[in-house]
DNA sequence: AGGTTCGGATGACATTGTCAAGTCAGTCGG
DNA sequence: CCGACTGACTTGACAATGTCATCCGAACCT
């Protein structure tokens, strides 16, 4: 038997510390506090160490968004198999996913909207994924043929709403709205518009 | 009488060279694109220059930025005046105006929405001007009772759908709608329900 | 004219991303 | 069990960049 810690592993967990020690960094103190070196110093390791996991930082930054949207697609899922419950239920505790990733952590919120017009990265691909989750669920409440359609003027509300709640502009008392109601208001609009086609 | 070009004059040009190269730069490269010392270079300048007309980097990307929104806002408020439109008309127009934005610039889109969450800087009273302005024509349109509300939805739709656009998801074939068809499909709903609370 | 003011230039410095070279422990064939 | 090897990590170095202290010179005022 190798060591109790083999070398494989030990590398594995510096990977883990290294990612885990970026995105908090991220969290406490936005783009600008992740520095190589931080992350490093909080991993325990010095400053060339990620150079053997990413290719450059960009990359440390894009498995982290990338993390980030595979969790919400995880949940996503998650919510699409639970059989008790409607689907305006599940698109609501979906919304509010959201909105309380956007609210709790700005910064990896900015950094998961931060995809380059370029190539599709990991990060772009699990957020593909992430929104086709969404779009089941939006399925099943509107049914197939307006998916496409609701499907992605929802996910483009929530997305707008959420950006103007990170950038702490709904918190403006003018508006005298939450985001949430603004987001349900529009899921009763959909689903009132198609309760009529249904009928006619 | 002093030189052709006073100093005051030559050195207010310096600055309007500054702000120009600097957005330019931005467009043709984005964000990266943007240090100190191109922007000296391409003003003409060297890379101290921009140290007398602005207190560091950030300041001169958040003067691009209001000047953005400070445009968005006098298009509205021309667009408000015109008497021969309607609401309606308006609103679309301002909503293709807002889409063209992010589809031809979107670097300077980005930096309009990297708003801090800390005081509000002359970029976010810039961006509340403009929104101000978008909102008194969703008044027009839906009723000062519900103007926040649908303008808020309204608002935050648009952003969100320029968003997807900006970042290449709406191109994804899979969606197979148009941003303005979208973001149309919204202004029926909330002009329908409007309507139908106007006979209630 | 002579002093003053201020836009701009220049030198210098700290920070940071990045890489080449070196080091050392775990691993494996014999 | 041992020597060669592999690969994770460290260290030194470098270029780019934001920023500031200092300096220069021309426009300005009296």
């Amino acid at each position: 038997m190798p060591g109790v810690t083999s070398r494989a592993e030990s590398a594995a967990a510096t990977r883990r510390a290294l990612i885990e020690a970026a995105a908090e960094l991220l969290d406490l103190g936005g783009l600008d506090a992740v520095t190589l070196r931080a992350v490093g110093a909080r991993a325990g390791v010095t400053r060339g160490a990620p150079y053997t996991h990413f290719a450059d930082k960009e990359s440390l930054l894009i498995e982290i968004g990338t993390r980030a949207w595979e969790r919400l697609a995880d949940q996503s899922a998650a919510l699409r198999a639970n059989t008790g419950m409607s689907s305006a239920d599940k698109l609501g505790s979906l919304v509010t996913a959201f909105l309380d990733l956007g609210r709790r952590q700005p910064h990896l919120y900015r950094l998961m909207y931060s995809n380059p017009a370029g190539d599709p990265t990991a990060m772009a691909r699990a957020a593909q994924r992430s929104q086709d989750e969404f779009l089941a669920i939006v399925a099943d409440l509107v049914g197939e043929q307006n998916a496409r359609r609701y499907g992605a003027l929802l996910i483009g509300t929530v997305n707008g709403i959420t950006g103007m709640e990170v950038s702490n502009q709904l918190a403006d008392p003018k508006w005298g709205v939450k985001a949430e109601e603004l987001v349900n208001t529009l899921i009763d609009m959909i689903a009132n518009v198609n309760q009529r086609a249904d009928k006619g």
